[in-house]
DNA sequence: TGAGCCTTGGGACAAATGTCCTTTTTAGTA
DNA sequence: TACTAAAAAGGACATTTGTCCCAAGGCTCA
């Protein structure tokens, strides 16, 4: 749940440290907003964001939880678009920045660079599409147990709402579901 | 909802129509399997299929319903993985083919080509994002009443089980919904 | 200290969705 | 034409989820 892309950070911190900028940012700041131009790509050095959309109905749906090489705003790069996502330093947080002039040159001129850019793309639709896929085929209950499965400090680390916004249901319910599975959970411990 | 992408086609149409291969189909062929190798990618020219994913509990859920210009196979080549969906026509098919390998090559040859594979990327992670963020904050009847709006004629093209699957809820669902819109649409009309 | 705010937890009821089953309609074919 | 299979439609009931509320605990800051 929790997206990591420990190539290409290897790969700019060992060939391209001197290209990108550096920047830092404190847990809760906004790096990129909704519906803003995008000047840069930002790559996460260390540190957790949120990314995620709010929609016309004043709710917020989380897309992924970006950790350590993961990139942001190069989408809006490739589409020529305003941002169609919001990015929150959910821990204090350390990103590599390149301007989108300065990227177009690095696709061309590093054929290495444009197929991480690639791989990190299909990556992503990869990604996107299990994960859809399985929320939109099960009980939210199964979705849940999966995260919490590869997971298991899963609230140490992210809230309950912003966990309900990933998952698409309200806070209300998502504490039901915990509800029934910390009773299952009791159950399986009694029973072996 | 039926995506399309005629700048790709056009371009290898006009100057690449001899690298690739042409193949033809019948409506309910599947063109790839989930879970298989794949080894080629395929545009198509004309013609409509699905993308589904079948999930372990028995159920499809649909990525996409493509059309002329989209792409697919390409995702397993860049993360060198088997397929994650199935691709079956929905009506007859014509598409371009081309080896792996030889996709390779012209990725590394060819910029503008690999400008525009890199935009067909970067649009479906979009639209991917914007999907299922609409899907995950509003109420199945908007989601639906948005399709039927872009296309009206929708249920003449795709089966009321398809799109179920595509929404991710039952076909006893659907129909309910559907049942409910058909009374809005009639007081709407009385009354305006 | 205490006011205000955020997070968490949950009761009660309404609304949406799933499950199971039956009937009707449609399309294709012997 | 008659048969068959698939698609479409919907009744009845169980389950899940949303909405609206309230309350406890922890935190910051004046």
């Amino acid at each position: 749940m929790i997206r990591e892309n420990k190539n290409i950070l290897k790969y700019i911190s060992q060939n391209l440290s001197e290209v990108f900028i550096t920047k830092e940012f404190n847990k809760g700041e906004i790096i990129l907003s909704q519906n803003k131009n995008v000047n840069h790509i930002s790559i996460i050095q260390s540190g957790l964001v949120k990314c995620y959309r709010s929609e016309a109905n004043g709710k917020d749906f989380i897309q992924e939880f970006f950790g350590a090489g993961e990139i942001f705003g190069e989408i809006e790069f490739f589409t020529h678009t305003v941002s169609f996502c919001s990015i929150e330093a959910l821990q204090e947080l350390h990103i590599y920045q390149l301007p989108h002039k300065d990227f177009a040159n690095l696709l061309n001129s590093d054929p290495q660079f444009n197929q991480l850019i690639m791989n990190s793309l299909a990556q992503k639709i990869s990604y996107k599409a299990q994960r859809h896929a399985f929320q939109g085929s099960h009980a939210t209950e199964n979705s849940l147990m999966k995260i919490l499965n590869e997971t298991p400090d899963l609230f140490n680390i992210i809230s309950k709402q912003d966990m309900a916004n990933y998952l698409g249901i309200t806070l209300r319910s998502l504490n039901r579901i915990l509800l029934q599975l910390s009773g299952k959970e009791g159950l399986t411990n009694e029973e072996g």
